[in-house]
RNA sequence: GACCCGUUCGUCUAGAGGCCUAGGACACUGGCCUUUCACGCCGGCAACACGGGUUCGAAUCCCGUACGGGUCGCCA
C-alpha cells in the first residue's frame, strides 16, 4: 500500500510554528515510505479565511522546503461533495435533521455540563412529520453504547466509550458542511492513508471515525503528535514571541536549522542532534515521537542556526555579508576568503554584515566605542611605523605572519603591542577574527589608508 | 465538571527489568588555546513528580495521588 499524507492548515493567518512541524512530519513520513505528501487548505470558514493567509502559508512552507506534491486542495470548493455525503447518510438513516435552536442548544449544553452528561437531541428519534418549518442541522447518529479503540501511531491504543460522544453536526443550519464532515470526506477522497496531526484532534478522531464507518470507508492510520508549548510551558501564544515560521526567517534563521530544530522537538533518533534532511527521511518514524508536549527553546534553535551558518559555502556567506549588494571582484574575493572566519561568530544571518561589513569596501571604517581607546598616541606611533615598514606587494596570511614576526623582533615588540590596535584601526572594531589574516586580505594600500585615516594625530 | 493524554537535569531528550554510581545536546559555569572575540578542547553544576505494589532486582511493569496538557462549538 502506498502512503499518502496531508498537511491541512486553516488559513486564518500565517504558518504557525506548530503547523510547520506537523507539515514536516507529514512530509518526512511520506518521503520515508516513498509516498505522496499533499496539501489541503481548510478554508471552510469563509469569514476567517483570506487569500493573503493562503499565500502566507504557502510562503512559509516554501521557505522550509515543505511544498506539497501537486496543487493544494481547497476544501471550500468541495462543499457540494460534502453535502452529498451528508444527504447520503441521511438517506441511509445514519443521520437526522435536528431542529434545535441555538438557544435551546445553549441551555441543554449548560445542563449537560453540570450533570456531566452529553447532550442528546430530541430530534434524533422524532417523527419527521412533526418537524417544524425552520432551519435544521444534520447530525450523525452516534452509537449509544459500546466503545471505539484507535491504535494511534503515537498515542498507542486509546479507547473512548460511545456514551461520551454526542451527535456531531455535519451540515449547519444554512446547509454548509462543517469541518468534521469535510475532513473525513476529503481525507477519503484524497486517498489519505495516514493522518498525522496535532493531538488536539485526538478526541475528534473518534467522532470522525463514525462518519467513516457509516459510509463504509476504510479508516486511515492516525498519529496524533503532541503540541508545542512556549518556554514557560503554557500554550504557544503571542507573548512567547514569534509564532509564524516566516518570522524566524526574518529574524535570520536558516530553514535547515528550523527544520532540524522542529524535527528534534518531540522526535528523536538516539543522541543525534544535527540531522540532515536525507537522514531525517530515512530515520523518521512514529516510534521516535514522544507523547508529552515540548517547549519551544529559542536558545537551542539559535545554536543549531549557528551550526548551519558555519556549514554554508564561502560564496553564499559572502553574498550574505554584502546583503545582496553588488561588489567589485576583489571585494568578493576578499570576502570569500574571510567568510568562514566570520561565520564562526555568527548566530543569526543578520550578524554577518555586522561582523564582516568592514571588508566590503576599501574606505576608512568608523571606529566604534570599544575600538577608540585602543588607539592612543603610542599605539598610533607603532601603527605609523608599521605602515611605513610594510612591503608593497600582497602577501598571503602565512607570508604576512612571517614578515610580521621579524618586524616585531626588530622593534622589540610583542604581538599584543600591535594586534589590538591594528585591528581597531583597520576594522573599526575591538573584536574580529585573526587580524593577520584580515590584514593580508586587505593588502598594504588599504591598510595604510585605514591606519592614516584612523590615526591622524 | 466529564472524557482522553502526559510527567527523566532549567530546556529538548537517550533509556523498552539488571549495561544507569541515569547518557547526549542547548543554557549556565571553571579552565586551556590566543593579538581580541568567537570557534574548538578539557572539566563542572543539574533529573527518573509523589506514594504504594509486582520482582532477587524498576527510570523502565501495575495501582493510586498530585501536577500539566487536550477535548467537550451550527471554529478549524
Amino acid at each position: 500500500m502506498s502512503v499518502v499524507t496531508r498537511f491541512a492548515p486553516s488559513p486564518t493567518g500565517f504558518l504557525h510554528i506548530g503547523g510547520a512541524r506537523t507539515a514536516l512530519f507529514n512530509y518526512l513520513f511520506a518521503r520515508r515510505h516513498g509516498g505522496r505528501y499533499l496539501l489541503r487548505i481548510e478554508d471552510t470558514d469563509l469569514e476567517r479565511s483570506t487569500p493573503e493567509a493562503v499565500a502566507a502559508i504557502h510562503d512559509g512552507l516554501n521557505w522550509l522546503g515543505l511544498d506539497g506534491d501537486g496543487d493544494a486542495v481547497s476544501q471550500s470548493a468541495r462543499a457540494p461533495r460534502h453535502i452529498d455525503v451528508a444527504e447520503e447518510l441521511l438517506k441511509a438513516g445514519h443521520a437526522y435533521r435536528c431542529y434545535l435552536t441555538p438557544e435551546e442548544l445553549a441551555a441543554m449544553r449548560e445542563e449537560a455540563r453540570s450533570t456531566g452528561q452529553k447532550i442528546t437531541s430530541p430530534w434524533r428519534d422524532a417523527d419527521p412529520a412533526t418537524a417544524p418549518d425552520r432551519p435544521y442541522t444534520v447530525r450523525l447518529k452516534m452509537p449509544l453504547d459500546g466503545e471505539t479503540t484507535i491504535s494511534d501511531g503515537v498515542q498507542g491504543d486509546v479507547t473512548v466509550a460511545h456514551s461520551t460522544l454526542d451527535d456531531l453536526v455535519m451540515l449547519r443550519g444554512d446547509g454548509s458542511p462543517t469541518y468534521m464532515l469535510a475532513v473525513v470526506v476529503d481525507d477519503h477522497d484524497m486517498g489519505i492513508t495516514h493522518v498525522i496531526r496535532g493531538d488536539d484532534h485526538l478526541n475528534n478522531a473518534f467522532r470522525q471515525i463514525k462518519i467513516i464507518e457509516a459510509m463504509g470507508w476504510e479508516t486511515p492510520h492516525y498519529a496524533h503528535i503532541p503540541l508545542i508549548h512556549g518556554a514557560d510551558g503554557a500554550k504557544l501564544s503571542k507573548r512567547h514571541g514569534a509564532l509564524s515560521a516566516t518570522a524566524y526567517r526574518d529574524m535570520g534563521f536558516l530553514p535547515d536549522a528550523m527544520c532540524n530544530y522542529l524535527l528534534k522537538l518531540g522526535w528523536s533518533h538516539g543522541d543525534d542532534e544535527i540531522i540532515s534532511r536525507d537522514d531525517a527521511i530515512s530515520w523518521f518514524g512514529f516510534d521516535g515521537i514522544g507523547k508529552a508536549p515540548a517547549r519551544f527553546d529559542t536558545d537551542k534553535l539559535t545554536s543549531l542556526n549557528a551550526h548551519y551558518i558555519r556549514s554554508m559555502t564561502p560564496e553564499a556567506l559572502a553574498g550574505l555579508i554584502l546583503e545582496g549588494k553588488d561588489a567589485p571582484a576583489h571585494i568578493i574575493e576578499r570576502l570569500t576568503m574571510l567568510a568562514p572566519a566570520f561565520a564562526e561568530r555568527a548566530q543569526l544571518l543578520g550578524d554577518l554584515p555586522k561582523i564582516g561589513g568592514f571588508a566590503t569596501h576599501d574606505d576608512v571604517p568608523a571606529l566604534d566605542d570599544d575600538a577608540k581607546p585602543l588607539l592612543d598616541d603610542d599605539a598610533c606611533a607603532r601603527l605609523h611605523q608599521f605602515a611605513a615598514d610594510l612591503p608593497d606587494g600582497d602577501m598571503t596570511p602565512e607570508e604576512l605572519k612571517t614578515w610580521l614576526g621579524g618586524w616585531l623582533d626588530q622593534n622589540n615588540l610583542k604581538m599584543r603591542d600591535i594586534g589590538p590596535c591594528l585591528r581597531a584601526a583597520v576594522t573599526g572594531m575591538k573584536q574580529t577574527p585573526d587580524i593577520v589574516m584580515i590584514a593580508a586580505s586587505l593588502g598594504p594600500a588599504v591598510l595604510r589608508k585605514r591606519i592614516e585615516g584612523n590615526c591622524k594625530k
